[in-house]
Order: structure tokens, then sequence, then C-alpha cells
RNA sequence: GGAGAAAUGGCAGAGUGGUCGAUUGCGGCGGUCUUGAAAACCGUUGUCCGGGCGACUGGACCGGGGGUUCGAAUCCCUCUUUCUCCGCCA
């Protein structure tokens, strides 16, 4: 969410950057500021009204105190009035406001300056690559067949048990699940972050403070009984630790991470394309989030991205990062790199990370602040998170890219974490 | 799940209808003293929204929401959370 400050100082460029994400802001933006002076307009007159009949409240006060019983029913009478006009502003103000919240709520975050203009994926910005793209052999098939072959991963049984996009990972297809988890979090923690087990239910306000609510609610598995939302990444209850926080700026950057699994509704978005492990309701994945100042925010972001990169060299996975155009950024982003495998029997790029600055973005949601030393004022902080790894698509890569006839390979430095060299 | 008690500033903890944004202690910050530090003493210390170039100034906030009243931290309703006891249990 922007804020109403610096919409209110910034109208013009506002809209500019906005088209580059390809929105155009104009209406909303005047509505919005209109909006902000009748709300200013009538806060004053209602602050008014309500500092006089705070002094009237006083006076009857003392008089009552003094016996003056009279004249105070007397100061009583202009009371009425002085309410009623009261109560017409506060509904007033109430609705300019909250129809004001509404709109800036629609406008979604602008774009770095250095972010490519764009329509679609098509327009990304390849920035480097490193890998190699392995020469399969003759009898090379995609993972949906290797997964059978070594039954490794069950999706029928998943269907059985839960339903479609549920897959079931069964002996070396568990082990290497849990390998890939704990090569993570423990990369993560050379890394300078802090591990974090949260919870992967998360209420409204936490949905609403990095942004899935009010408008994704249909991404997410609600349970309706306790009104609890199970989360699609980390990053919700990650974040949501430094909601309504005011940190130190000597705390900043704060790195934290955590695996969970990340349940996701993906209404309407199964075909062919999809097939396998290319997208799954439920799937496991390592995020990571930093808490950044401000003026560093984008030092944050390139440590972030080379350390996800660092994982898919060590994994040994042919890769590119790209960063996003405007068009093909997410609503609350300020600048996204994506993160691709090459899945060499599907011949595709697969997105296994997405790694983003929101800026202040969700931390105006959040009401995520900082102080500087001795300093009066808050500052908003900025948020970032990515992915470090989102596991079903480095599978299907890896199994993929590492088939031979006797079997798959694991990584040189995935064997220490699953035991066993092949699944054969 | 049942019964009872409670929720106040960074923390502890007063305050049961009238000048209370709130006593006090701790912590934090600044100062005096000291070569320096500690102790002691003095001062200061929340968040948010308005108005003003500014000095400054109006308003809101005592878990959330609603109500009673000229006036609510204080009374009433409701929700949430915490604690104690009972029940169940990885």
């Amino acid at each position: 969410m922007l804020t109403i400050n610096f919409l209110r100082e910034h109208p013009a460029a506002v809209i500019e950057r906005l088209k580059i994400k390809n929105f155009d802001a104009t209406q909303i933006v005047a509505h919005v500021l209109d909006l902000d002076r009748r709300r200013r307009e009538l806060q004053s007159e209602g602050d008014a009204i309500q500092a006089e009949l705070n002094n009237l409240s006083r006076e009857i006060g003392s008089m009552m105190k003094d016996g003056r019983k009279e004249e105070a029913e007397d100061a009583k009478k202009g009371i009425g009035k002085l309410k009623e006009r009261q109560k017409q502003l506060s509904d007033a103000f109430d609705a300019a406001s909250g129809e004001m919240q509404n709109e800036i709520i629609r406008l979604p975050n602008i774009p770095h300056p250095r972010v490519a203009p764009g329509k679609s994926a098509e327009d990304n910005v390849v920035v480097r690559g490193g890998g190699r793209i392995p020469e399969l052999y003759p009898g090379a098939v995609p993972h949906w067949d290797l997964i059978k072959k070594y039954d490794i991963i069950d999706f029928e049984l998943g269907i059985k048990i839960t339903g479609a996009g549920f897959p079931v990972y069964k002996g070396k297809g568990a082990k290497l699940q849990r390998a890939l988890i704990n090569f993570f979090l423990d990369e993560g923690e050379k890394g300078g972050y802090r591990e974090i087990e949260p919870p992967i239910v998360v209420n409204e306000d936490s949905g609403f403070g990095t942004g899935q609510l009010p408008d994704k609610e249909g991404q997410m598995y609600h349970v309706g009984i306790d009104n609890l939302y199970m989360i699609p990444t980390a990053e919700v209850p990650i974040t949501n630790i430094y909601r309504d926080v005011i940190l130190e700026a000597a705390d900043l950057p704060i790195r934290n991470m955590g695996y969970t699994p990340c349940f996701r509704r993906e209404a309407g978005s199964w075909g062919a394309h999809v097939r396998g492990l290319n997208r799954l309701h439920q799937f496991d994945k390592v995020e990571i989030v930093q808490i950044a100042h401000p003026e560093r925010s984008y030092d944050s972001l390139e440590e972030m991205v080379n350390h996800v990169e660092s994982l898919l060299k060590k994994l040994d996975l042919p890769y590119r990062i790209v960063r996003l155009c405007g068009g093909d950024m997410s609503f609350t982003s300020a600048m996204t790199y994506d993160f691709e495998v090459y899945s060499a029997a599907q011949q595709r790029w697969l997105e296994v990370s997405s790694t983003s600055n929101f800026e202040s973005f969700q931390a105006n949601r959040l009401k995520c602040r900082f102080r500087e030393k001795g300093a009066k004022q808050t500052t908003l902080c900025h948020t970032l998170n990515g992915s470090a790894l989102a596991l079903p698509r480095i599978v299907a890569s890896l199994l993929e890219n590492n088939q031979t006839p006797e079997g798959i390979r694991i990584p040189e430095a995935l064997i220490p974490y699953t035991g066993f060299e092949l699944i054969s």
C-alpha cells in the first residue's frame, strides 16, 4: 500500500511510474487526493467541535463540584446540537477515509526506475545464467515418468488421500525432500539467516499485512470454522513477525528464514503446462525474508539474489536469472528477480525462486517501522523476500537433468544429506 | 469442552465516573559529579491523525468493537487473548 503522504506529494510521479506496470492510475489518484482533502477538512471541523465539547464538560464538572447545579443544567443545553453535528462529521469522515483506503489499496507498488517496461514474460531481462544444460541419453523421459519408474512420488495416492496436486513422496523421494530442506536451511544459516518455524495457518490481520487479503483470498485455503488461512508461503508468517513493530535502525537488516509447506488453491490453472511437479496445491519451500533500512534495501536484494544463485550453483543446475519487466511483476513488488532452472526433458525453464524488494509497500500495511538512534520520528522499513528455494521444480529438473541409464545421480552437495548417491 | 479471574505506557504496577495520556518504580536517553566508569542526584522519556514556514497547537488512543453519560481507564454489552481449576490429550 502506497502512503498517502507520498501520493499527496508526488501524484504525477506515481501516475507516470505505474505506467511501467501498465496501470493507469490517473482516476484513482485524483479520487484519492480528493477524498484526502475532504477527510482533512472534516477532521479539522470535527476536532474543533470535540475541543468545544471537552471544554464544556470540564466546566460542567467544576460547576457540579461547586454545587452550582442550575448553571450546570444550563450549560448542558447547547450540547445536543453540537453532538448531532459531531456525529454527522464523524460519519462523513469515516466514509471518506474508508473510501480513500479502499482506493489506495487498489494502487500497485511503484516499480523501481531500473525496471523495464513490458507486457509479459517475453519482455523480462535475462541478467545472467550459469550451469550447463545436459545432453540427455536417448531413453530420457520427463520427471513424471521418472517418479513412477522409481516409485518415489505418487500422484494417484495423493488423489486418493486428498485430491489432485497433493503428491505423496515415498522412500528416496521423501528423503530427497528432507535432504533439500536441510540443505537449504543450512546454507541459509551460513548466509546469516535465523531459522524460524512459524505457524502454517494465519489470521486475517496477517493476510492483510503481507497483501494476500483482501484481494487474493481465492488463492488461499480458508479454514472457515476458525477463520484462518493456510499460508501460501512462509513469507506471510515470517514477515508478520514485524507487524506493528518499531525497530532500531541498528537492528537492520534483519534476516530470517523458514521452511514450511505452502498451500495454493491455484484455482483454474490446471492443464498441460502444469503436469507432474510443475504446479501443486501443496509444496515445500524455504523462504528468506529481510527487513531492511530503506537506503540499503537494494544491497539486501543483491545479497539475496547472490544467495539464491549460490544454491543453484551448488546443486549444479543450469539456471538463469531474469529481472521481471513491469508487466510481469506482482502487484506488491518494486523489483523482482526470478530464478529459472532448465528442465532438460521438458525442455523448458521452470521458475524456482522469486526474489523481490517490496520497499515500503508491505511495511505500510504492516506498520513495520524503525527509528534512527536518538530520532523521534519513525520511518517505514523496507521488506524483501525470496524463495531459497521452492522444492518441486528443483526436484523436477534435478531428476530430469541427472537421469542416466543406471538411475538418477544426486548432486555432490546433497549426498551428505540424502545418504545415497543414486536413485535406482 | 466446563467453571472462575484478568487485560493499563519498553517492563513491573497504581488508578472504580470529573482537569487522567494517566501516580510510582525499573529500564532508556541527557546532564551534574569523576581522569574514566559505577553509585548518587537533577532532568527527560509512547503511538497515531489534523492545523501552522515555525515557535507551537487541536484531536484520538488504558486488549478490539459497540453502548450509557454533559463527562468513561473506571459503568453496561460483545468479541479476542491470558491465567487458575476441572475434563481430554500428542
